[in-house]
DNA sequence: CTAGGGTTAG
């Protein structure tokens, strides 16, 4: 175009960066927003969303951000791509307080709107948020646009309430395969494993499932533990379905061989697969390590990971814990020392709970709520119940379990049960109590909350880093392994 | 005289 002296209008543009985007191609894209610096396109509200846009899927959200601050008369769809800017990379807080400062602005939200901040808050774990949303999408009349309600579907099951997902659901006017795929891995992230694969069995009805749908149902097998039925789930998918698996769906098949302790097979599976292995392969492995006290296998996943996401604290930890599992306190005084040369901190445990449409945040050892002498007096109230009942802290591995080693005999300050004991002090006897964490339980809170749910006749639901868990009457959801 | 552009759920 330049060769013919022509010079890109505002037109021109979009095209071209939409290029970029697709090509994540970060130098091309930054060159053409020099050309439109040039031109004096920049304030144009087209070529700005195609700017943001452009820069997000490059992974910049600071100089989409930079771009939006500068154009001053926004539209709808210029607010909602910096809303997306920050969903996509990771930033579900930034895109919900840019979606409140929006609505203030007096800009009626579109269905892009809603669709973007109901997924931040489902990214989020913020119940009290996603309902806020819906309840903003009924006041602008998109509650009943199936967009926006497969939004909910999601948000609503990543929230903790599967229920109010499925009744969504049940009332979508057409369901699409992202309808059924929202559904299916909600149930997969409860451990509702049959009701996941019932629906799988509905959808097959009425449309085609695809390879995200799988990735539900292998999951779904994989949280339930259901080995067979996960390999013939696979198989039929390549087969039958003719799709290729994809690094999520091997993630799957791993983590299933790894639950049911076939780690040999599932070192084997990664090492033939046809797709690059990622961390989420080498992080299945080496938590199915953890479970079955695997060390050999182990080192070789974290050795994997190292090379994928050296500043990873989380997997140093959890080879510490396998070491620490087979006693082997030489292995552990290793990591120890490649953490502290590497100068990695684990990031620090925190848990929070909704109360009163109010969310509630505790830290290990946390003293600093208001009703804190009443939380720990409560621990303590209940902790004496629980010895009655035959629970005894375990010793030993806990030393050096995911969070706070250094005081780990005082694991009943753990974030949750901090949490726990909030909820318990300030709801109604039976309430449900709905918390989420932001790392994995420990052994020892895991067996903990068992018997709280028992001794206090409480349905406690816990949401982990990358599961639920559903405590009741003494049992938990996930079979125990997790 | 006309056309053509940006955002969104699993």
């Amino acid at each position: 175009m330049f060769d013919y002296g022509l010079v890109p209008d505002n037109f021109t543009f979009p095209f071209v960066l939409k290029a970029c985007a697709a090509l994540s191609a970060i130098e091309h894209g930054r060159e053409i927003h020099e050309h439109v610096v040039q031109t004096g396109w920049e304030k144009d509200v087209f070529v700005g969303a195609a700017l943001i846009d452009m820069y997000a899927k490059c992974g910049c959200v600071g100089s989409a951000r930079e771009v939006f601050d500068k154009i001053l008369v926004r539209d709808a769809v210029l607010w909602n791509s910096m809303l997306a800017a920050y969903s996509q990379n990771g930033h579900p807080d930034a895109c919900l307080s840019l979606c409140s400062e929006m609505v203030l602005t007096g800009l009626r939200p579109t269905e892009a709107t809603l669709v973007t901040a109901i997924s931040a808050s489902a990214d989020n774990a913020a119940l009290p948020q996603g309902r806020e949303l819906h309840g903003l999408s009924w006041r602008q009349e998109f509650e009943s646009h199936d967009k926006v309600k497969t939004a909910l579907v999601d948000m609503y099951a990543k929230c903790g309430s599967v229920r109010v997902a499925r009744n969504l659901f049940e009332r979508l006017g057409v369901k699409r395969v992202v309808s059924w795929n929202a559904m299916i891995t909600g149930y997969a992230m409860h451990g509702h494993a049959t009701e996941a694969l019932d629906l799988f069995e509905e959808m097959n009805r009425v449309a085609k499932p695809d390879h995200i749908t799988f990735v539900g149902v292998l999951s779904a097998c994989s949280h339930g533990g259901l080995l067979e039925e996960g390999w013939m789930f696979f198989e039929t998918m390549i087969r039958d379905y003719k799709i290729d698996p994809t690094v999520q769906h091997y993630t799957c098949m791993v983590d299933l061989l790894g639950h049911s302790g076939r780690l040999d097979e599932a070192y084997n599976l990664i090492m033939q697969m046809k797709v690059v292995p990622d961390s989420g392969v080498w992080g299945a492995l080496l938590n199915s390590c953890k479970i079955h006290g695997n060390v050999e296998l182990g080192e070789i996943a974290l050795e994997r990971l190292i090379e994928l996401e050296p500043d990873d604290a989380g997997n140093y930890v959890i080879l510490s814990n396998i070491y620490a599992q087979a006693g082997k306190w030489e292995g552990v005084a290793k990591l120890r020392k490649l953490m502290t040369d590497r100068r990695l901190k684990k990031s620090i445990a925190c848990s929070w709970i909704e109360v009163k449409n109010k969310v509630h945040a505790f830290l290990s050892g946390d003293t600093s709520h208001p009703l804190s002498d009443e939380i720990y007096a409560e621990l303590e109230r209940v902790g004496g119940l629980m010895k009655e009942a035959g629970y005894s802290p375990s010793t030993g591995s806990v030393f050096h379990d995911v969070e706070d080693d250094e005081k780990a005999n005082m694991v009943c300050s753990h974030s949750e049960r901090l949490a726990i004991a909030f909820g318990l002090i300030s709801t109604p006897p039976g309430t449900r109590l709905l918390i989420t964490k932001n790392l994995r339980i420990c052994e020892d809170c895991h067996v903990a909350i068992k018997f709280i749910s028992k001794i206090t006749e409480r349905e406690i639901t816990i949401r982990d880093v990358n599961r639920y868990h559903h405590f009741k009457d003494g049992v938990c959801s996930c079979g125990d392994y997790w």
